[in-house]
RNA sequence: CGCGGGAUGGAGCAGUCUGGAAGCUCGUCGGGCUCAUAACCCGAAGGUCGCAGGUUCAAAUCCUGCUCCCGCAACCA
């Protein structure tokens, strides 16, 4: 196929926050998005694969500020890093886009600039209670007794600027857009959320603008305001190839837009299935045809944290299993509607069974038969039997399976489709046993002509796995002395150049690993808190960041005070609140503390514990607390109440 | 009644929309084989498909109620 004559494709991942450093689950995204952009290439496409990075926001500014640096200097920082670990997971994007490009940057500027003009976007007011020494906005409801619930002041009530776009003007074409194609929103499932959740109740106007931080692209006309948020990200995908609003666009965007794909995390379904296609249509654009939302990659199984050793990063998976083994763990494990885990555990159980077991040694036993009864020399003698078909039908279907699944971007449906492949091949081997027609000298034809099947056989399955593990296709083809086929040819059985010699050593393409010495290792990387042992052991202390030093006088505003609690019931609504009467001398106080995982209501009622007892009455979920309950708490967020080491009466002062 | 997701043999998942003999991978056990990375191939055991009702000739699948998990949200005082 001509390049001109190939279809594009432009797919995008979405672009990566810049406040720290991306862990698997981020990971995941560009791994699943590259093995597609591969997968279409190999198809036939002209693809054009774009990610990057989102750097504005207060909580940048504030990261920044914490470091001691400038916000583009920090950002600058991290994009490093995210850019490195997609280059690390050998990722084919075709471009990686920072939102702090000079040429985002004034992009973002004009398309405000048309957006308000036009009409969709006006200047309104935040609305709500103001607290001036903090300098921020409540809403009613997050007011303590009608005053800031962060320090307590007055607030008044105020108006921040700020500007809004106009969602509801596009409400009903994007209803209609959804219903027409069904496509659209994949998975399904996440349409009818869409649908019921935002866009049948009603479309609330978007604040697109703040004054209350500065690191963001500032609003050209109206220097007071950064652009927020989703009118500063969702719009890379468009100025990262060229979009021009005054109607400059580049060839690049006449030839790609609209996108193809936009892969994204299902937390971000909605802004880019509502605000973003209603972005498009208020800049006469078309809409992207497809936006999937993907599930997310959980670790372990929740009782896998810091504290047992289990945080997941890529760059320290692929220390241990490789490139390849990290991305086809995380793209065969991961289901196409809801989340997947990882862990170790899973992590060598699938590196031992499907890579090392069933792919490895497949392409190990091949090489060697062949080295051991042909010199390393692959000929097709054309002696088949029936027992050839099978296996040969099964290889050239093997494509179109793939396809099929990739299409509905059912990614680790397609990789066992090639897998099944390569079992067949180890199933060949026994129904054919090589090993005894070695043996017979009037087999050796036929002895040629199996491994030969083989050798084909991988060649195709090798062809499709590019897609999933670059290196070890690359490998693969290495070893048997071949080269990556078209598509078209994968339908064809018998194109392995008769008479090609295979490598003399085959390379082990993936050690087995012993589940054991792995697990150890990870402990030794990251020591496992000890286990609390109710009696002696030694403990490890626990460190905390130095606070600044008071004086007497500033411990002695502090009244604490054994406290009888006396009733305590859950606080309904709420997760980890428990509500208990206290008797504290000859007076009860209702205290709410957040120890419901660690305390039942039951177990708290006639302990005697540590009360802070002046501190201002708070509403926690509803419910007024007149102090607090004070807690021992470890690294693993255990609670332990303090209670007199003697029997003391309820309201002893402590001091 | 804050929003959403989930519950299928020991583990990880599919199947649920469009009812019709409970499936996949791993692990376990037994057997075969020896070219190969203690790998490969065959076979077996193991599930009242969270619970209770209902609809139906037929329910993992549809309806109702409930329980338990997990995210997010919530002022973890």
């Amino acid at each position: 196929m001509c390049d001109k004559c190939k279809k594009k494709f432009y797919m995008t991942t979405a672009i990566a926050y810049t406040s720290g450093k991306p862990h698997i689950g981020n990971t995941y995204e560009i791994v699943l998005a590259d093995s597609v952009a591969r997968y279409k290439r190999l198809e036939g496409y002209d693809v054009f694969f774009q990610t990057g990075t989102d750097e504005h926001g207060q909580k940048i500014q504030l990261k920044a500020q914490e470091a001691g640096i400038s916000p583009k200097e920090y950002v600058d920082q991290v994009a490093g890093q995210v850019k490195d670990i997609w280059d690390m997971m050998n990722t084919t994007y075709d471009k990686f886009i920072r939102t702090t490009d000079e040429d985002h940057e004034r992009q973002v500027q004009k398309i405000f600039k048309k957006l308000y003009e036009q009409g969709d976007i006006y200047k309104g007011y935040y609305e709500g209670m103001y607290c001036t020494p903090c300098e921020s906005f409540f809403t009613e409801s997050q007011l303590v007794d009608g005053k800031c619930p962060d320090c307590g002041r007055e607030v008044v009530p105020a108006k921040e600027e700020a500007y809004f776009f106009k969602m509801s003007k596009y409400a009903d074409r994007l209803i209609d857009h959804i219903n027409t194609h069904p496509e659209f929103i994949q998975p399904v499932s996440r349409k009818n959320e869409m649908m019921n959740n935002f866009l049948l109740p009603g479309l609330q106007d978007l604040c697109v603008s703040r004054t209350s931080f500065s690191w963001g692209i500032p609003v050209d006309f109206d220097s007071k305001h950064v652009v927020y948020v989703w009118l500063d990200a969702l719009t890379n995908y468009i100025t990262g190839i060229g979009y021009d609003c005054d109607g400059n666009s580049s060839e690049l965007f006449e030839k790609n837009w609209p996108a193809d794909l936009h892969l994204i995390g299902k937390d971000i379904i909605r802004f880019h299935t509502i605000y973003w296609p209603i972005f498009l249509m208020a800049l006469d654009l078309p809409l992207p045809k497809q936006i999937f939302g993907h599930p997310w990659l959980l670790q372990g199984d929740g009782k896998m944290s810091k504290s047992k050793g289990n945080v997941l990063y890529a760059d320290e998976l692929v220390e241990f299993f490789g490139v390849d083994a990290v991305r086809y763990f995380v793209l065969h494990e991961m289901p196409f509607e809801n989340d997947g885990i990882i862990s170790w555990e899973l992590l060598v159980e699938r590196l031992n069974s499907d890579l090392a077991n069933t792919l490895g040694n497949l392409v190990n036993r091949t090489i060697s038969m062949s080295n051991k009864y042909f010199g390393g020399i692959v000929r097709d003698t054309g002696v088949t039997e029936g027992v050839d078909e099978e296996l040969k039908q099964l290889a050239v279907a093997t494509a179109g399976k793939v396809s099929e699944k990739m299409e509905q971007l059912r990614v680790a449906d397609a990789i066992t489709e090639i897998f099944i492949l390569f079992k067949r091949c180890n199933k060949y081997i026994d129904e054919t046993m090589p090993w005894v027609l070695a043996k017979d000298e009037s087999k050796q034809d036929r002895l040629a002509a199996v491994l030969y099947h083989l050798v084909e056989s991988i060649c195709i399955g090798t062809t499709l796995l590019e897609s999933f593990m670059p290196e070890t296709a690359e490998k693969i083809f290495a070893q048997l002395n071949a080269k990556k086929r078209q598509f078209e040819q994968l339908s064809e059985f018998g194109l392995y150049e008769s008479g090609t010699k295979v490598t003399e050593k085959p390379e082990i393409l993936f050690a087995r690993l012993d589940m054991k010495e792995v697990l150890t290792k990870v402990e030794q990387l990251h020591p496992q808190e000890e286990e609390r042992q109710p009696e002696t052991m030694e403990e490890e202390g626990i460190d905390l960041e130095p606070k600044a030093e008071i004086t007497y006088e500033d411990f002695s505003k502090l009244q604490f005070q054994v406290g009888e609690i006396i009733a305590c019931e859950e606080v309904p609504k709420s997760k980890k609140l428990l509500c208990s009467q206290v008797r504290i001398g000859n007076q009860i106080k209702q205290i709410v503390s957040g120890i419901k995982a660690h305390y039942s209501a039951k177990d708290m009622v006639g302990k005697k514990v540590m009360v802070l007892v002046n501190l201002k009455p708070a509403k926690l979920a509803g419910v007024l607390s007149e102090g607090m309950l004070l807690c021992a708490e470890d690294n693993a967020g255990n609670l332990a109440l303090m209670i007199p080491e003697k029997k003391m009466p309820s309201g002893a002062e402590i001091s």
